[in-house]
DNA sequence: TTGGTCAGGTGAACGGTGTTCAGGTTAAGG
DNA sequence: CCTTAACCTGAACACCGTTCACCTGACCAA
């Protein structure tokens, strides 16, 4: 059986949700295909490479393209980013990793900026964008990381996460909009 | 040589400012004190327990008691851990995880609920805290990890980084303030 | 049909990691 | 002085990502 680039990235996805991203390792990997780990070096120069594409393949299912009004564009990035990240064990701290270090996951990104700077932010558009990015990703990371103890039993769970999320999603879209204001009323002075 | 937890503690933290977090190992570490790697577990019982003890000193140093009205103090500790963050090495990456962990790095999130709290939020005042701490830790992991790809060489470097965060930390905290009036308002039916 | 090309895979090694454990050593206190 | 406990050694264990020379088999042009 040969593999290509995409068998490889479905497999590691697959691993990663069944056993975890500290799991996930080329060794791992490669046993799972039935192939040395050496091999897996024809489809990815090194292992942040693999990752970046399980990253990007995460966005992209699951991803719906971003319509209506500019405000609920953007609380609709964000939560279709969350329920992305939750889809899979461990998604949030791997996509958020690979943003970190610019190597892909720019999606949800540019779909932000896009959707603020249709609703007139100008050149505040990627600030606002990048601290709504910082706040999903946090808040994903986070709740990931309770669930994973709480499925250890160390913790009992929090269903209150999810409310959470939207209430700060709210809290950042109410600062954006009283910024838009401000912006707007200084414009025609 | 005998050390105390302290001094490995005190000893790790030059390490990583030396040499960043990847070179901060049981090896390394030491090394540089002369001293076997097995050696160190008789001080930490792992070496996430040595990253806590070692985020607690990084946010212990240039802590700032917090004074004031309410929302400057909120601004105040939001800058002050910044700086706290930044002025090590991959501090920002080694405080957010310990946090991310629930192994320690406690003290600005209790600060913040604290001045949230005298400030009426309530019981938004955890929501609103653990949002203003995803955009910190954010940011701050954000700009560390530029700043090291612009001294490898690897892109220019960025100096709007300061006036990004002010300007972030700015729209999350007219979305508190907005949400404040907002519970006053129905307070008072 | 033949022969060449090349993506994909093998096998073995290299240098590193965190961690464990039985036993040795040394400073401090009764 | 002698005991106790904190500190440390030395060696190993089971992993990790990565490299490299070499092999293999499918495909396509001549």
């Amino acid at each position: 059986m040969r593999y290509r680039r995409e068998d490889v990235v479905a497999r590691a996805l697959q691993v990663l949700d069944d056993y975890g991203l500290a799991d996930l390792t080329m060794r791992r990997l490669g046993t799972e295909l039935g192939v040395r780990p050496s091999a897996l070096y024809h489809h990815f120069a090194n292992k942040q490479s693999l990752l970046a594409a399980v990253a990007d393949e995460i966005l992209l299912r699951g991803r719906h393209e971003p319509s209506g009004a500019w405000d609920v564009r953007v609380t609709g990035i964000c939560t279709d980013l969350r329920d992305s990240l939750l889809a899979y064990r461990d998604g949030a701290e791997v996509v958020a990793t690979v943003w970190a270090f610019g190597l892909g996951a720019t999606q949800p990104h540019d779909d932000l900026v896009a959707a603020l700077s249709d609703g007139g932010l100008g050149d505040l558009a990627p600030v606002a964008a990048r601290t709504l990015l910082h706040f999903v990703y946090g808040h994903a990371v986070d709740e990931q990381t309770h669930l994973q103890a709480a499925a250890a039993g160390a913790i009992e769970d929090d269903v209150r996460d999810t409310d959470d999320f939207v209430t700060g999603l709210g809290l950042i879209a109410a600062g954006i909009s009283m910024a838009k204001a401000v912006r707007e009323a200084s414009a025609d002075r």
